[in-house]
DNA sequence: AAGAATTCCAACCGCGGTCTA
DNA sequence: TTAGACCGCGGTTGGAATTCT
């Protein structure tokens, strides 16, 4: 991070963005290398601050953003995961393909926030919570036990037979209610997205977390692959040669912490329409 | 029809952490 | 070691849009 003195003394617009500036701002961060984001609004022609900018980017411009009301997949994520972490919109948009952690705020608070009060009455109820945390985990669990069935999900790798066996790793984890879009996204992490992306970022990749959103810098064939209409994070999803996931056994190790994803491991490819029939099946 | 109240969401603000000279 | 620039995050605000009276 190179710290030039900030010396140019520009009065800053502020306010609502016009199309035009959009435009500007978009067509500068297209076509060239990151700059620092202090830098960008005087190279693109903009009256606006830096911050300004990266928010504008963050929350509306960038590619791969999803619009529109939150699904009731996404709400119960929403819900199960600020349960967990409490505030840290940012964390729960890591498992939000498309939806940026201003958006997830402010649907806390518009849509949720009040209501949740009331859920959280209901689910003070042992039999209401345990029913909540059983169709939810069963979704994880449906996953898992297809692919120890060595059907689709995860194709044909070597599989151990102790992912739906009790008290293993796999249904500890299943059972505290994650959903699959969260095994979704540790998949997609930023972290292993920086290292097996490195290019996809269209410059933009000085620091993983530039870009929160797992989705966000796919390649265009990965995002064309994953469709995100409205009610569906999953689809049939065939990945590319050169692009590793962890089979069901590695994914264990993984959740129990007793393991580390190792990426020059070469396995199958995975099959999202298994989870997809799965939650139809609630 | 019109003013008031409410909702929604884009944008701003301030703080803390990180990095570099 | 320290100061300053920068970034990211969570909280808050302001105004447009919508609903209510």
């Amino acid at each position: 991070m190179g710290h030039k003195p900030n010396t140019l003394k520009v009065k800053h617009r502020r306010g609502l963005w016009s199309p035009d500036e959009d435009r500007k701002l978009r067509d500068y961060i297209i076509n060239n290398d990151r700059a620092s984001w202090s830098s960008i609004p005087a190279k693109a022609g903009l009256q606006r601050n830096g911050k300004s900018c990266r928010l504008r980017w963050i929350n509306y411009l960038r590619p791969g953003l999803k619009r529109g009301t939150f699904t009731l997949e996404e709400r119960e994520t929403v819900l199960t995961l600020h349960r967990m972490l409490g505030n840290k919109w940012a964390e729960i948009s890591k498992h939000l393909p498309g939806r940026t952690d201003n958006e997830i705020k402010n649907y806390w608070h518009s849509n949720l926030k009040s209501r949740n009060s009331v859920k959280n009455e209901v689910s003070q109820s042992p039999s209401a919570a345990r029913q909540i945390s059983s169709s939810m985990s069963s979704i994880c669990l449906q996953s898992l036990k297809t692919a120890n069935n060595g059907s689709s999900l995860m194709g044909t790798s070597s599989v151990g037979t102790t992912a739906c066996q009790p008290d293993t790793p796999a249904t500890k984890f299943a059972s505290e209610t994650l959903t699959p879009k969260l095994l979704f996204a540790e998949w997609f992490s930023p972290d292993r997205r920086q290292q097996e992306f490195p290019d996809f970022l269209g410059g933009y990749g000085e620091h993983p977390n530039d870009c929160l959103n797992p989705i966000t810098s796919f390649p265009d064939y990965l995002l064309e692959e994953l469709s995100f209409e409205e009610g569906s994070f999953c689809s049939n999803f065939n990945a590319p040669d050169g692009l590793n996931f962890p089979s069901p056994y590695e994914l264990q190790g993984l959740i129990s912490g007793e393991e580390e994803f190792d990426s020059t491991q070469k396995i199958d490819y995975i099959n999202f329409s298994d989870i997809h029939e799965c939650k139809s099946c609630l």
